[in-house]
DNA sequence: GCGACAG
DNA sequence: ATCTTGTCGC
């Protein structure tokens, strides 16, 4: 996928932990929480990024997937130098590079985008899924494996059960059930995608475990410790 | 001021 | 995220 209409993913960013802060504030007016993707979907990204060298280099993978068989179609995996450290709130500026060097591999875009990590389950609404939708324009969505902002009841017990993850008053996530047994996934919007339909999609790609097939199939490649070839 | 804190 | 084998529970 040529990445002509690639965008600056930090327009303006200054390089500071502050700067970083604004312009997500700024971004995230720019986030679209209709639903907004082709239907039915065709294709499906899933994303997920790993470490290698200590650290010094980020590693992420896509895959790209069938949307009605959800068999892979194709896979890569992209390095690039680390250059920000953890930062909670600020894992879009230490991992999108990497994610948008992964993307620009695929021969299509695809429909939709599937990001380990936040949608707008976030302190200021734009967690790196949020990010990257804005960034490349695509829909998207993110499946958390934790809690980063927010407060939710327990889900009930039952594949499918879910309940809001709530703050500052507002609805911004899901915790939810997806397979009887494991912790839930916090499932939120990224871009072009609503709060309700988020979750109905996340239900719609689950194969038996408890990561949906887009992002199992991603941290399947990001997280193999072995041939770097 | 003290904890919490995606990956 | 990563360092790391077997082990307990369903």
């Amino acid at each position: 996928m040529a990445l002509d209409h690639a965008t600056d993913p930090f327009p303006g960013w200054d390089g500071s932990l502050a700067g970083a802060r604004t312009l997500q504030a700024q971004l995230a007016a720019q986030v679209n929480l209709d639903d907004g993707f082709v239907t039915p979907l065709r294709t499906l990204a899933g994303f997920d990024v790993g470490f290698e060298d200590q650290g010094a280099v980020t590693r992420a993978a896509v895959v790209l997937l069938d949307a009605r068989t959800l068999q892979p179609l194709e896979s890569h995996v992209a390095r690039v130098p680390t250059a920000m450290p953890y930062v909670p709130g600020l894992l879009s500026f230490r991992e999108l590079p990497a994610l948008l060097g992964a993307l620009a591999m695929l021969s299509h875009a695809p429909d939709l985008a599937v990001i380990d990590g936040q949608g707008i389950a976030h302190p200021r609404r734009l967690g790196i899924a949020a990010h990257f939708g804005v960034a490349t324009g695509l829909p998207s969505l993110g499946v958390g494996k934790s809690v980063l902002v927010g407060r939710c009841e327990e889900p009930g017990p039952e594949r499918g059960d879910r309940s809001p993850l709530l703050h500052r008053g507002e609805q911004i996530g899901w915790a939810l059930r997806s397979k009887p047994r494991c912790n839930p996934l916090i499932v939120s919007p990224g871009h072009r995608v609503s709060l309700d339909t988020a979750a109905e999609l996340v239900m719609r790609w689950l194969a038996g475990y408890r990561l949906p097939e887009p992002t199992r199939l991603a941290d399947r490649l990001a997280s193999r410790r072995d041939q770097p070839r």
